[in-house]
DNA sequence: GATGCCTTTCCTGGTT
DNA sequence: CAACCAGGAAAGGCAT
């Protein structure tokens, strides 16, 4: 465990590292910007400095410790709080931890900041404020697609995890507690979908079915049951691909290509799957589309670069992916694979390069629903 | 069962 | 050095 002097040190390193005076930083951080802009400009904010501040690429259920320190010394720093008045034992915490505190939690250990920070622990969750019933039609499919009955294990399992973060917890960063209405959030309406017609006993912490399906909460598809939850969370992902190095090791080489499920549970998610309506709309480009024109669910995940050309960016390329994944009900989905997908569209023309330029790339003349007027008739 | 499409995964090598 | 880009190869999952 971090000593509090040791959590200083690489508060104060990072702070030095990584928020170095920017003329267009300190203009964005003044006081006339007014807080009901503040979690989008962090998010842009944190976007700009993608290359210094991991925290930014990743939800924040997924965070390390040292990204959880990282986060909490931008936003001190951003708000020129004096840190001399936070509690540093009690920042040694990952990020699964920290969605876990309440409002109070964070007043309690920040101060007056605390308030500030757990709305925008929220924004960076993919809290909104929306019901379900106020989704853009055009993406009814997200209906269609997300609903998982009670009856399907995989379900079940997802609420076993879901028990076991707290099911009784008090009010999150994720929304309410379990007693609540339900609420919806991007992550969960681009990547699980929502049901409107769930009854109150089946939705059930449906604002928190993100944390049940992010890579962390892979326990319940993994096959390594008994793995606890706070420290596993972050090898998680990986340790589903240690199961297939195992499991495909060769003379001592990997086989290409994906690697084939074996391994009990990961039948029982195949069997799942196969049960499951496949949805329209599934692409990845409709679903990168989607994120795109909705820009009020956007979470700052990805911007328009220009619109009338179709140019985009990944700002938060991680979360994008972990998104798909969870989309995909695939846990090991990285910004590398997804990348992949998006450059197969260039030999189909539903992508055009864009050279030079890290992270951003162009519809093309095969996609489609993304121009102003286009996006508009889907609205 | 064969086929085709759309990814997904792994990999090597290059660039920023 | 990490993150990203490019693209070949092989395989999975699904619809037809």
């Amino acid at each position: 465990m971090a000593g509090a002097q040791e959590i200083i040190n690489i508060f104060t390193n990072y702070r030095n590292a990584v928020y170095q005076p920017e003329p267009a930083l300190a203009a964005l951080q003044s006081p006339s910007e007014g807080d009901s802009l503040l979690p989008f400009l962090t998010c842009e904010i944190a976007a700009e400095t993608v290359d210094k501040a991991h925290w930014s690429r990743e939800l924040p259920n997924l965070w390390s410790k040292q990204q959880v320190l990282e986060w909490i010394s931008y936003y001190v720093e951003k708000n020129k709080y004096d840190a001399n008045n936070i509690d540093f034992s009690c920042c040694n915490m990952d990020g699964n931890m920290l969605c876990r505190c309440s409002c109070e939690d964070l007043v309690a250990m920040f101060g007056p900041l605390g308030e500030k920070m757990f709305g925008q622990l929220r924004e960076l969750s993919g809290y909104n404020e929306l019901s379900a019933f106020s989704l853009p039609e055009e993406l009814a499919w997200i209906y269609d697609y997300g609903v998982i009955p009670t009856e399907d294990p995989s379900y079940q399992q997802e609420n076993l995890a879901y028990d076991a973060y707290g099911s009784n917890s008090d009010l999150n960063i994720y929304g309410k507690n379990s007693s609540d209405d339900p609420v919806i959030t991007l992550s969960s309406y681009l990547s699980d979908g929502y049901d409107s017609t769930m009854s109150p006993a089946s939705s059930e912490g449906s604002s928190l079915r993100m944390i049940a399906h992010s890579p962390n909460s892979l326990l319940s598809s993994g096959s390594d049951g008994e793995l606890d939850s706070a420290d596993t969370k972050f090898t998680l992902p990986n340790a589903n691909r240690l199961i297939d190095e195992t499991s495909d090791l060769k003379h001592g080489k990997r086989r290409r290509g994906r690697p084939r499920k074996f391994n009990k549970d990961n039948r029982e998610c195949q069997e799942t799957k196969k049960s499951k309506h496949s949805a329209r709309g599934t692409h990845l480009w409709e679903f990168i589309r989607d994120i795109l024109i909705h820009p009020e669910l956007n979470e700052g995940l990805m911007k328009w670069e220009d619109r009338s050309e179709g140019v985009f960016k990944f700002l938060r390329s991680e979360a994008v992916a972990q998104l798909w994944g969870q989309r995909k009900k695939n846990s090991s989905m990285t910004y590398e694979k997804l990348s992949r997908a998006m450059r197969y569209y260039y030999k189909r023309e539903i992508l055009e390069r864009v050279d030079g330029r890290r992270l951003v790339y162009k519809f093309g003349k095969n996609s489609s629903g993304w121009k102003d007027e286009q996006a508009l008739n889907r609205s």
